[in-house]
DNA sequence: CCCTGTGAAGCAGTTCACAGCG
DNA sequence: CGCTGTGAACTGCTTCACAGGG
């Protein structure tokens, strides 16, 4: 099943695959690497190269064709099946991202929302009802979920990440502002709110020329 | 002032602070890379590689003065100074931004709430009533605001950020699922939830042999 | 003649390994 | 003797530039 594609590639294929979306909707058939490179807001040489790493699928004096491509794609993302979501913590983030109709309607239904606290369970967010976590292995397996969301304080995100792994979950979006430990072969992202603002703090004080580092590479 | 400071390292900077005010709070003095690097989730090469370039702040043989360094960090972080911020787009994401306390407790104080919906304006939340996007600059003069963050639909992001421009804001931070193009001289990072998620999916499908990409880099 | 695909050059970031200072 | 600071090697990503196919 093809061949190994490069980290700073694969961040990039969901921005391309966004792009493709946006194509198709207007009725484009082909497209060049520099009309996608501009949607995309990477160079042209970047998308050629990149797009390489999915196999030859351009037509030379031509193009790329746009459904054919976001097929493969969705296919080098693994987005030809739905993919399961827990979403750990059931705070303000955690309320937001249930809500948030971004995840399922891209391949990553929402099924299942668990917090710690007593309080929460039982009541219902977007039509899901919480459950405690300590069920947590129960409604991994029930479900099938592939995929943890963390959005708890950083205190208990460990915690949540090990049962997490120990519950089957295959990999982890962490919104916790701390570091994770997790076995090598479970993927982790974090995405630290605070983090980012200090970023951009640093380049604001020094008038910066340039773009605030590299969320490019990560979104 | 200092000197310039590479970007990988930049998006480090508050890991390790973050690290820092741990230690401090344990009442720890004195800290060894080798003990910041397990602490941040890197290696010790890496962290003494990164402080570098703040200075030469370390005691050869002892490690760094965990005081010390917190306040070099916060400088070339420009921390010293509270960031006011302003959120435009009061979805679910942007009410849960506000809410949000790690933002204020970190230097970045939320002041004002915008959106362009008449239906949301004048509502208050977390203590701040909802302003029309119309009176964006006059918000942002009178609160000396710095940072805007775009939590809006992709479809209204591209404004946003125009307006934000026009209206002094000095560096973007973006929820939104799109590409924006903003000056040179506004740095901008992106956090895109849905594309968080896909590049997991990648790394899941092919039963990953390590962490998912570089989240490392850029949170 | 246009646009892809890709070797090769260039660049940035990471890791190594050790000299040097306390 | 321990731990920092840093040249130097290495690795991986980006960009260039052009050969080659439609």
């Amino acid at each position: 099943m093809a061949r190994e594609i490069p980290d700073a590639t694969v961040a990039r294929l969901p921005i391309y695959r966004r792009s493709l979306v946006e194509l198709a909707s207007t009725g484009a058939e082909m497209v060049s690497s520099a009309a996608l490179a501009d949607l995309a807001g990477v160079n042209a040489a970047k998308v050629r190269k990149d797009l390489s790493y999915l196999g030859t699928y351009g037509v030379r004096g031509v193009g790329y064709d746009v459904k054919f491509l976001l097929r493969q794609i969705g296919d080098a993302l693994g987005l030809d099946i739905e993919t399961p979501v827990v979403i750990v913590g059931m705070g303000n983030l955690g309320q937001a991202l249930a809500h948030y109709g971004g995840f399922s309607s891209r391949g990553f239904p929402i099924v299942a929302l668990v917090d710690a606290s007593d309080a929460k369970v039982g009541e219902v967010v977007d039509g899901i009802t919480i459950s405690h976590i300590d069920d947590l292995a129960a409604i991994v397996d029930e479900h099938a979920i592939a995929v943890g969301i963390i959005a708890t304080p950083a205190e208990a995100a460990q915690a949540v990440a090990d049962a997490l792994v120990a519950a089957g979950v295959r990999s982890i979006l962490s919104f916790a502002p701390s570091v994770l430990h997790v076995p090598e072969t479970v993927p982790l992202r974090k995405v630290d709110l605070a983090t980012e603002l200090q970023i951009l703090g640093y380049y604001q004080q020094r008038e910066s020329p340039a773009e605030g580092g590299n969320t490019d590479k990560s979104a």
